[in-house]
DNA sequence: AATGAATGAGTGTTCATTCAT
DNA sequence: CATGAATGAACACTCATTCAT
């Protein structure tokens, strides 16, 4: 999927970026942090990557890779409707989490400059994401267990902006959450506010005006 | 409630810097930039703000003063409480719309870094936010037409995430739904979008799991 | 003697300046360092003075106009040559510490830069003072009592050399010395290293090799 | 005894800022000036040394290791303790003469500010010196040729500050002494100078009050 | 006579990138 | 193939000075 080769110094360059990017932004990331961080060669992003922008749509492609994959084996999954929208739910959460950073800068970064080849990448993430949706939601139609009239273009927004905006947001809910620890906050993500977008979602689908 | 003499060359480098803050980000963004294209001297944003860290955080004050006002004027307003929160709703996303820029801004730069002022500001902000959006579902609450076991901290974050997710992907939304024109965007975020979201918020308030 | 008017405002700015001259040197003190701390306008500077340099030199004339007063009515007192050479050392260590901060500015600044006016007046002390001194060790070699093979034109340099020496190096001899306070060290000054410069002159005028 | 690496270019730069700092001060001097001087890049400079103040650090270093080492050897002469006065004045002349620029940022940037690191080096320097004089002098009064009751404290702000002194008024000497070209006012230096110190010392240790 | 507003030039420093080895 | 050395450009910011009022 990706044509750049990706050995163990590229890939190791690549989680300090995201780690750095995630914290301190693109901008703000220096090659110098990077290479320090990563104890590489400063030279090494250039000579491997091309670019600090070449860096980033790498990093881009790396971490988008595979939540095609998971989302085309939920499709498969024999069981009901609502069900399959929840576990949706929850692999979006998941990825997110696992991906922290790299999601923050692609919405930061990728919308404000033309950068054209990630940003299609991107935007065919971002299509396949919604014909997995939209799949699903036919689906539950179809069984008469959903609402016809759902524009099912915003329920992407919904679920993820939902999150996105909580995450984004995480010193102030941890003040008002009263979430100390890193754990709780995960815990809090997991739990919580999972089983709220999924309430949300379900009352969206299923629910009679 | 800001301290800082407004006249009109601040409020012209407050909008430039807005406008590309916006666009490329605090740390993407030079005073050079600020200065060329308010066609200001470069001298000038120190001189009149100090540094640019303090330039952001007067934008902040300046853009974010009369959302609080607002939401006050709501409260006492003698509707019923859907039509309320309907109305919440509207004023976050025409706000949003209004000064697209600096939320932007707010959501990507403000919490990644100690910009303790500014961050105040801003959590002030929300927390007011969030307490006009409690003293409107607890009333709808004891009038009964609202359920009782509302999480009420992620309202907010379903309202605005949906609608961020949704301004921040705009180039994918106008190729998906296509949307040719500025005029056609604005439309479908002040009409269908802004439509989803207040239902899925009823959907959220009202409906029985 | 100066060609400036000296009003109160002129006075109370220059001796800001002389106090941060000294302090942080010239270049290393700004005009809103001046400002700031003599509680004028910015423009006042300028304003006055002309400018920075001409700021300087003002106060170079301004702090060394009544030494040479000084020196000549020392030499019409009649008291034995000895005498009057330990009087001389007095008033010498007597200015520079009433002056602290001007004189390492004067020695400083006034050599690396052709600042002609200054550089003029601070000639002409020079050549002043030198001609006290050569009239006083004169006077003791007519009576027999100073050896007759003095270099005088290098007293002076012995006499200020030392005590400058000393003072530039204030936090090195603070420290040898123990002289914890301000008091301990000025009393150290007008008595140790007083006695010391003179004991130093008195053995080289007196001495036989 | 120096930590950093010197290459040529390295050294370069220090000769250049030596000069520079020495004609127009520390602060008068600007990066710029010395990259021009030096031709080398700007960056340079903060490449090789960090920052501009630790490039001031580096030349005190690189210009002061060899003296302790001079000063050292003398200690071990087997000569009279009046000779060995007379050598230790000439190796101060000489050092300060071959090392005329340093010398002169030494004395006057390195009191008024709180550089800590650079400062230290200039104090274990001046140490170093106080002890070499102590053990000279007090071989001299255990062989009963100097006075008891010397201040030896004092006797280096003699030396350095009578020669320092002389140095710093260049100009004024030069016109008053008539010395043409550099070569006489050297020549003046090592000898007239030299001498006058030499018998300032000798009739400051040696003539009975 | 005095000053607040404004500015062009300059500051030290960091940047991503290049290139000879 | 990999990298240390090097660099021009850009950074945020401060400077002394000017000028309209």
């Amino acid at each position: 999927m990706s044509n750049i080769e990706l050995n163990d110094k590229k890939i190791q360059i690549l989680n300090v970026a995201e780690k750095l990017f995630s914290d301190k932004g693109f901008e703000g990331t220096s090659i110098r942090d990077i290479s320090k961080e990563a104890k590489i060669n400063i030279a090494m992003v250039s000579y491997y990557f091309g670019s600090k922008e070449k860096l980033l749509e790498a990093l881009i492609l790396h971490k988008t890779v595979d939540l095609k994959l998971q989302l085309e084996n939920l499709l498969k999954e024999n069981i009901e409707p609502l069900e399959k929208v929840n576990k949706l739910i929850e692999i979006y959460i998941n990825r997110i989490c696992l991906n922290k950073g790299i999601y923050r800068v692609l919405h930061f970064e990728l919308n404000n400059k033309k950068r054209e080849k990630s940003f299609q990448a991107f935007t065919e993430l971002k299509k396949g994401n919604l014909k997995s949706v939209e799949s699903i939601i036919k689906q539950g139609q179809a069984q008469g267990v959903f609402r016809k009239d759902i524009n099912i273009q915003l329920i992407t927004p919904t679920i993820i902006g939902t999150f996105f905006h909580f995450h984004m947001n995480r010193p102030f809910f941890e003040e008002l959450l009263d979430l100390k620890t890193e754990e709780m906050f995960n815990n809090y993500m997991k739990n919580e506010l999972t089983k709220h977008i999924q309430q949300t979602i379900k009352a969206l689908l299923v629910y009679e005006n």
